[in-house]
DNA sequence: GCCATGCGTATCATATAGCGATACTAAATG
DNA sequence: CATTTAGTATCGCTATATGATACGCATGGC
């Protein structure tokens, strides 16, 4: 572990944090091999970590299987986060009102660097399980979210980031082709508004209006997302842009709040 | 900090988390003095650790203020605990139906040693922002949730948890006398379900039916809260219950998954 | 305008606390 | 029953975290 030279890092610490993001979708409870696998970390340190970890409540250890989980605690974690984001009190209640005027599934993401996450989720329907649930990070580039955000920035960042972040494939449909985000970029850069089409999965449309601050950069976004069943691209501009614009537009982030690295 | 002394406990990840677990409701952002005063560790141990998780992205810090917040990291952990959750799963498409059907915030709790905590929330109407972001940890006593599971123990325990469990003040009308709550609970061992007025809020009125599992305990509730400006208890049972119980009865925790310590 | 105070940052010698090889135990696998 | 695999415990070594100290930069009181 040579992460850095640095005598303000402490690397015991920064171990039992890998050991925290060996939990994903994919991997939702871990043995004490796999975990070490999964970190690169020896069977000692592992041991020596994860234990602590369980003392101190950050992991649950099934007594049977001896087999770890995220506890509790993840999602008190998220609870103080929810408080700490100045975005977030202003949103919740106009989030609500929103879906309940829609009554379709209504979202709030953030950027964070090149991918989104998605803060607040106010499922309407039923959907698949990754889109009911809070803290998700997709590529910007693949969501309508991001494309809404990204087109409140000047041009050259644009041009970056439409070549360089990074993309990834969820279905048949995700757009791969960066010329053609570039160009639905650039569309909502027009209309203020973006929409994308079974990006994540097949079949769903969604919208997103961008939340601008006072110095015109969005960096968190409104977005509500349909089935492509039952709704098409006419329709989502009439009937759920206006009220999702309007909603947008009366969430303005405290100016002096800028998320920093 | 000799906490303990225990070859397997890594203490610098220990003193890592205190300063994670520094971060609440009221202390949203912290400076570094703050962080040593809360934590109780020295100024120098304070900046290494707060240092890491800032690089290991754990930590945000305003480039101006120089002080830490939580990060969209706090969100992602979440996320990753919902797919470790067998319950979540199984719940989420049930208590979407619901909340769509009553048109009223439905909540998912499960016990966490004598709180519960919410997991899952759908809120339908304007309400405190604590009633609209998941991972509050609460008093179980203080909750009808918590009551309702209380409830499906046997009697010798639930003595024990009326009588120790902790309670905690929140508005004027919270309960403190324990009689009133094993009066309560002992209610909801005979009906199914518990009801709770004014603990959290004033005017908040809530009912929650417990998920059993296959060994007759439950360790997480459904739960229902509307105001009481509206609504009163015969309306509640009469129009919410039964719903709320179909729902409740409907979600079966995966019988192998018991949350262990 | 200047000094005092408080806070964030950086440095460094020291010993403690984390390291990881190894050995032990228990439970799966064939 | 032999064999493997995974979890647990031990222990001497030294790399690593420690915390006292010093520096620089703001803020604000006088």
């Amino acid at each position: 572990m040579k992460t850095k030279q640095n005598t303000l890092y402490v690397g015991s610490l920064a171990k039992g944090l890998r050991l925290l993001r060996a939990f994903d979708e994919s991997h939702s409870e871990l043995s004490l091999s796999e975990l070490a696998a999964r970190t690169g970390l020896d069977k000692s340190a592992t041991q020596r970590l994860a234990n602590t970890l369980h003392i101190e409540g950050m992991l649950d250890k099934d007594p049977g299987t001896r087999r770890f989980r995220p506890s509790h605690a993840w999602l008190e974690m998220a609870y103080a986060y929810y408080w700490s984001d100045p975005l977030v009190g202003q949103a919740m209640p106009k989030l609500i009102q929103l879906s309940q005027e829609l009554a379709e599934t209504v979202n709030l993401a953030e950027l964070s660097g090149d991918h989104i996450i998605y803060v607040s989720r106010l499922p309407c329907k039923r959907t698949y399980f990754a889109a009911t649930v809070i803290g998700r990070r997709l590529p910007a580039l693949s969501t309508s979210a991001g494309r809404a955000i990204l087109a409140t920035y000047p041009e050259e960042e644009r041009r970056a980031a439409v070549d360089h972040w990074p993309i990834k494939v969820f279905t048949p449909s995700t757009t791969l082709d960066r010329e053609k985000i570039r160009a639905s970029v650039e569309d909502a850069v027009q209309h203020g508004y973006a929409i994308s089409n079974g990006q994540m999965i097949l079949n769903e449309l969604a919208i997103a209006a961008p939340i601008i601050g006072p110095d015109g950069r969005a960096f968190a976004a409104v977005q509500c997302s349909v089935s492509a069943h039952t709704w098409d691209r006419e329709r989502l501009v009439a009937e759920i842009l206006p009220k999702l614009q309007d909603t947008a537009n009366t969430i303005l982030p405290s100016s002096q709040t800028q998320r920093a690295l």
